[in-house]
DNA sequence: ACATACGTAACATTGTCAGTTGCATTCGTC
DNA sequence: GACGAATGCAACTGACAATGTTACGTATGT
């Protein structure tokens, strides 16, 4: 696959689960329809049940299912359940230059990074998990029958 | 070094030159300076250069100097000519998938993604090189003696 | 008890990027 | 014109991060 895959698989998952929330998935069903693996379907979706938008079941008929209703849910609470910080990954925590230019401009780079990071999280709150689920799901619709 | 240190050196070095625009460095003060290689560094100026942002010369006396004003950098020239986007790498280029989800979501969050791309470049824009320059530099208080 | 599914740790694979080496080319100086 | 100093460029290497994979422990319902 490729970067970002977390966001998008959690996304991804998330949305099918909106078109049915009391359905109960199983980690194989998940990676198999995603195209992934059940043990990195657990990781990401083990995140976000830290952040408590789902639960998981152990045992017989256990499996995953949405834990507060989809639209409570929005791309901001994902993005963060992930702590996945798309803008930052600029140099922090580098050893101190004894340059001043250098700390200086550290200091510049971070505080507008910083804005901008902020601002994409507002951004992002805006959005729902149902607002992304397309009206008519070929998916859904599948599943339904 | 680091993850984005492309864009640290980049600044890093726009910001000296900035401090005497007439001194013509070579890629190997530069490396030494910044705690890199004369290879790395070149890669990187060599994009400021297709910018336009600066000029190299071979040869015997050759070397790096600004070909504008300092103060006519912004930090969103820097940005876009490293062509680095920060924001994004989010799956583009990705095989289609046949998941209706999947794809109406791409279509979303690549929506949201190049709007704070957009919006980081327009903030960058308002901070010139000369801004992120301090105003008492030891560095080029050090070179002027 | 047994099958099923999560939880987690350990390892393998892959991709990316800085770093490195080597060589060709260009330019100034002797 | 020869030589030294610098960029330009290509290829290789090594470190690191993220995904993929295997294996095993644990919990749960039948």
């Amino acid at each position: 696959m490729k970067r970002n895959s977390r966001l998008s698989l959690a996304l991804h998952t998330l949305s099918h689960m909106a078109g049915d929330p009391d359905r109960v998935r199983t980690s194989a069903d998940i990676a198999d329809h995603a195209g992934t693996n059940p043990v990195v379907v657990r990781r990401v979706l083990g995140k976000l049940r830290e952040a408590g938008l789902l639960t998981s079941e152990k045992g017989h008929a256990g499996g995953w299912k949405l834990s507060v209703p989809a639209d409570a849910i929005s791309l901001a609470d994902v993005y963060l359940a992930l702590d996945e910080r798309l803008v930052s990954g600029a140099s922090q925590d580098d050893e101190p230059s004894d340059c001043s230019v250098e700390t200086g401009l550290q200091a510049r780079v971070s505080e507008v990074l910083d804005e901008i990071e902020e601002s994409l999280v507002e951004r992002l709150r805006e959005t729902s998990i149902t607002d992304v689920h397309p009206k008519s799901c070929s998916y859904c619709d599948q599943q339904a029958t």
